[in-house]
Order: C-alpha cells, then structure tokens, then sequence
RNA sequence: GGAGGGGUGGCCGAGCGGUUUAAGGCGACGGUCUUGAAAACCGUUGCAGGGUUACACCUGCCGGGAGUUCGAAUCUCCCCCCCUCCGCCA
C-alpha cells in the first residue's frame, strides 16, 4: 500500500508508475473521496473540540451545582451532528483504504523497462548446461521409472495437479528440505515454523487480498485461507510491531506447503511437479531498515543462489522487468535453473524487495536509536528454495543413460545413498 | 463444545459515568550532586491523523467493532485473543 498523503499530493508520479507496469488505474475517484474524507475529517475535528470544552464546561456548572440543562440542550444537536460526519467518515476512511489496497507497488528506478516477461534482463549466469550424449528424459518420466512418482493415484486421492512421492522420491524431498533450511540457518537466518492457515489480516498484509482472492485456497467455516507462500505467515509475525533498529535485519527461514489455485493456467505444465496445487518451499524473509534494503535484496538473493551452487545446478538470474513485475514488489530478480528435460531455463526462485509497501500494509515499523518517532520498515523475500522444482532439477540433471540418477554430493548426508537407481 | 476469570502506555499496575490533559511504580533519557560511579533528588517520556515554512494548536487511540449519553477506559451488544476447570482429542 502507498501512502495516501504520497499519491494526494503526487498523481503524477503514481500514473507514471502506473504506465511502466503496464497497467490502467484511474486516479479521479481517489482524489474526489479524499477531497470530501478531507473536509468531513476537518468539520469533524472541530466540532469534537467544541464538544470536549463545552463537556467540561458542563461538568464544572454541575459540581457547582449550577443549571446546565441549556448547554446540555444545545450539545444534542452537536452531538447528532457529530454522528452523522463520524458515520460518512467511516465510509470515506473505507473507500480511501480500499482504492489504496489496489494500487500497485511503485517500480525502483533500477528495474528495466519492459512490457512483459520478454523484457526481463539476465544478470547473470552460473554454470554450464551438462551436454548429454544420449537424449535426457523428462522428470515425470524418471519418477515412473524408478517408482518415486505416483500421479495418477495422487489424482485418485486429490486431483490434477497434486503429486504422490514414494521411497527415495519422499526421501529426496526431505533432504532437500533439511539442506536448505540447514543452509540458510548457517547464514544467519533464524528458523521458523508458522501456521499454514491464515487469517485474512494476515493476506491483506503481504498484499495477497483483496486483489488475488482467485488464486487462493479458502477455508469455509472459520474464514481461513491456506497460504501460498511462507511470505505471508513469517511476513506477518510482526504485524503491527515496532522493531528496534539494533535488532535489524530481522532474518527468518521457514519451511512451509503452499497452495495455490493456478487458476487460469490451464494446459500450462499440466504433467510433472513443475506447476502443482500444493508443493513444498523453503523461504527467506528480512526485515531492514529503508536505506539497507537494495544492498539486502543483493545478499537475500545469493543466499538463494549459494543454495543452487551448493547442489552445482546451472542457473541464470533475471531481473524482472516493470511490466513483469509482481504487484506487492519493487525489484525482483527470479533465479532459473536448466532443466535438461524441456530444454529451458524454469524458475526457481524469485526474490523481492517490497520497500515499505507491505510494511504499511502490515504496519511494521522501527524506531531509530536514540530518535523520536517511527519509520517503515522494508520487508523482503525469496524463495530459497521451490523444493518440489528443486527435485526436477536434480532429476533431470544428474541422470545417467541407464536412468539411474547421481545424488548432488551436498545432498549425500541428508539422503544416506549416492544415487536412485541401479 | 460447556462453565468461569481476564486483556489499560516499553513493562508492572490502579481507575469501573464528569480536573484522566490515564494515579503509582519499574525501565529509559536529561540534569543536580560526585575525583569517578552508585545512591539520592529534580525534570522528561507513546502512536496516528489534521494543521504549520517550522512551531503552536486541534482530533483520535485503554484488545477490535457497533451502540447508550451533553460527556465512556468506565454502561450495553457483537467479535477476537489469553488463562483456569470440565468434555473431546493427535
């Protein structure tokens, strides 16, 4: 969310901002209602302060025993009044909030301009696609041929886009999972466990409601809504905090399921693990002080990267461009690693830096030492890693021509075994 | 799920319809004193919005929301969270 002051008194930035994203918002409505939530705000205020002197001034006629009965008269109508502009104000205040919760995130300068995905800029590379003297085999086809994949009674159990792992395949999740949180923790990041399940509060905070409702999982009874990232419950741990300067940055690593409706990717990477309703991610979350951020957005993101190092995975880092750009984010790089079976580089990670836009959402902020006053925070993420995307990575990378596959040596400890396969 | 007890400033804790502009204490900060420190004493002490060049000033905030009243931390209703006991349960 953008400071409603910021996008008052600024329209021209906010539009521009608006353009390099490639979208179409209209700022007259905005500007109309908080014209009026101005002015009623004003009437308002005076009309209070004329209600607390007068209050006290009949509270000093009673103790004297005096006649207040006029004033107290005079006051009903004050008092009505009041209701009334309190009553529109309220609906002014929801108005104003709601506009505020749909606009985007402003760009940082740094992001190249771009109207798509085709826009987005390499950063940079890392290792060399293996060549293969045979032709490599797709992950779904690799899981079913050593039996650690099972999609179609996943689907007998759930549906499509939900994956059964068996034997070395649930195995080879685990360690990757306690690779990388134990990879992260050696850097600082303290590990979490959060709930799954959600409040709505929480969702409007990391920027997920009210604008994506679609791509979420809901909980009927009690309004739950199942996370699709860990961002949104580690996020939102200090909602409604102020932290101490000292104490920045703040850094978490959670492992969590997410969920998400994928609606609207249908035919999209309908086989395989690469696009599922629920899979498995291992997050990064700082909390820094404004002027820290960028430099943090660079450190979160090779914390993220180490990861893909450390399992000798190839991968490139793209810089997003405006128009690719997610709604909540300011920056994002997203990581790719080579998958040999499609042939392409797939996301794998994306890292953002949301300035204070979820900060004030979720009203996080800090108090400088020794300084009156609070500012907000800067919160980022990134995955580190999609551990699902993580295990089609290593499937397809390390096979072999008789289809067994080479366990990353990093990976050797966790999994007790070298290899899946003959 | 049932019964009861609670949620007040950074923390503890009083207040239960009208100098509450929230007592008192702890902590923190500044000062006096001291060779220095401690103690003692004095003073200061939150957040947000409006407003101002900046001050001043005004408003709101006692878990959240709605209401009663000239006036609400205090009374009523709804919701959330915490604690104790019972039931159920991994």
């Amino acid at each position: 969310m953008l400071d409603s002051r910021f996008v008052r008194e600024n329209p021209e930035k906010i539009a521009q901002a608006l353009r390099r994203r490639n979208t179409e918002i209209d700022l007259a409505p905005f500007r109309e209602i908080e014209e009026r939530r101005l002015s009623t705000l004003r009437r308002l205020d005076d009309l209070r302060e004329k209600r607390n002197k007068v209050s006290e001034e009949i509270s000093r006629l009673k103790k004297q025993k005096q006649d207040a009965q006029g004033l107290i008269e005079e006051m009903k109508g004050v008092s009505d009044e009041i209701k009334e502009l309190e009553e529109s104000q309220r609906s002014l205040d929801r108005e104003a909030r709601d506009f505020l919760l749909t606009l985007p995130n402003i760009p940082n300068e740094s992001v190249p301009e771009g109207k798509d995905e085709t826009g987005n800029v390499e950063v940079r590379k890392w290792g060399e696609p293996r060549q293969f003297d045979f032709e490599p085999l797709n992950h779904w086809d690799l899981g079913e041929m050593h039996g650690i994949m099972d999609f179609e009674r996943a689907a007998k159990i759930a549906g499509a886009r939900f994956s059964l792992m068996k034997g070395m395949g649930a195995r080879l999740e685990r360690a990757l999972m306690n690779y990388m949180l134990d990879m992260n923790t050696s850097k600082g990041y303290m590990e979490v466990l959060p709930p799954i399940l959600v409040n709505p509060e929480s969702m409007t905070g990391t920027g997920q409601l009210p604008k994506f409702e679609a791509e979420l999982f809901k909980i009927a009874d009690p309004g739950f809504y199942l996370i699709p990232t860990a961002e949104v419950p580690v996020t939102n741990i200090h909602r409604g905090e102020i932290l101490e300067e000292e104490k920045l940055p703040v850094c978490y690593t959670a492992y969590t399921p997410c969920f998400r409706r994928e609606a609207g990717s249908y035919g999209k990477d309908t086989r395989g693990l690469i696009r599922q309703h629920q899979f498995n991610k291992v997050e990064l979350v700082r909390f820094t002080r404004p002027e820290d951020s960028y430099a943090e957005l660079e450190k979160l993101t090779s914390n993220a990267e180490d990861i893909l190092r450390g399992l000798e995975l190839p991968y490139r880092v793209m810089a997003l461009c405006t128009g690719d750009l997610g709604f909540s984010s300011a920056k994002t790089y997203d990581l790719e690693v080579w998958l040999p079976g499609q042939g392409k580089y797939r996301e794998i990670s994306s890292c953002s830096n949301f300035e204070d836009f979820q900060a004030r959402r979720a009203d996080i902020r800090f108090r400088r030492t020794g300084k009156k006053g609070t500012e907000f925070v800067h919160t980022l993420n990134g995955s580190g890693l999609a551990i699902g995307r993580t295990l089609v990575a290593i499937l397809e990378n390390y096979q072999q021509k008789d289809g067994s596959i080479i366990i990353p040596t990093a990976l050797m400890p966790y999994m007790g075994a070298g290899k899946i396969g003959e």
